[in-house]
DNA sequence: GCGACAG
DNA sequence: ATCTTGTCGC
């Protein structure tokens, strides 16, 4: 797969002010309705390509890498390493780790039928996190799976929820979203019996999905992990790959 | 001014 | 994200 919008891509030279105009436009161009191939019971039957992204760091370069899985079959992966520009700061972190993101994905043969990515998608202040944007820089169906909410506010407390559970996240005023807008869900993909230790997934659209068929997608990505297989999959190959370049 | 903040 | 051993628990 390739970047069809060039104008969008992540560019970590830019400055803050311009970064967020730009996080504006690609919000703009986001389509938050379901233009994909498949549905979330395809990727339940093992009917879909499903890639996962996930990063590694080194001193003063990211390691991207990206798992395309078939069901539980694995049928491609490529990685790829790239000097860091800018520091880690929360709402811009497409310009840190975008470019080895779309590195990696650039590297790919097949183009999946849809692309998770660790970090946020419309729960983002203007509605373009990493998932949003590498999603319209590719033109492609992408979803954003965070292990931490950025922001907006749940609509119910998400410390009782039980495994398969879900609790819909709404705009607030820090957002550019209209308040009361579900632009993701708190998804609790596994829990132990009688635990009291909540930790759940933060799901929200990135690209080309609705937020309802993007966390029916992560429900059906499967795996014995918190995160989806693809994604923790992705995880254990960007830090092989990062032990290599030490 | 204060608080909150993906990876 | 990353620095890190053992350790509590399923």
């Amino acid at each position: 797969m390739g970047v069809v919008r060039e104008r969008f891509r992540p560019d970590g030279s830019l400055s803050t002010e311009a970064m967020e105009a730009l996080q504006r436009d690609i919000a703009e161009a986001a389509v938050l309705e379901d233009v994909l191939e498949v549905d979330a019971t395809d990727v339940r039957d093992g009917d879909a390509l499903v890639a996962g992204v996930d990063q590694a760091f080194l001193e003063d370069r990211a390691v991207s890498a990206v798992v395309v899985c078939e069901g539980e079959t694995v049928v491609a992966r490529e990685h790829a390493t790239t000097p860091l520009s800018i520091p880690y700061v929360p709402g811009l972190l497409a310009f840190r780790e975008g470019e080895p993101v779309l590195a990696a994905l650039e590297r790919l043969d097949v183009a999946p039928d849809v692309v998770l990515l660790d970090g946020s998608g419309r729960i983002h202040y203007r509605e373009a996190g990493l998932a949003t944007h590498v999603g319209v820089c590719l033109d492609a169906p992408t979803v954003g799976v965070a292990k931490s909410l950025l922001c907006g506010t749940p609509s119910a407390p998400i410390d009782a929820l039980q495994e398969g559970e879900r609790v819909p996240i709404e705009a607030d005023g820090e957002m550019t979203a209209p308040d009361g807008d579900v632009v993701g869900y708190a998804y609790q993909r596994r829990q132990y019996p009688d635990s009291t230790t909540v930790n759940p997934l933060y799901v929200s659209p990135g690209h080309r999905v609705s937020v309802e068929t993007a966390v029916e997608i992560v429900a059906a990505a499967g795996g014995e992990y918190k995160l989806p297989r693809p994604i923790r999959l992705a995880d254990r190959y960007a830090d092989e790959v990062k032990a290599e370049q030490a």
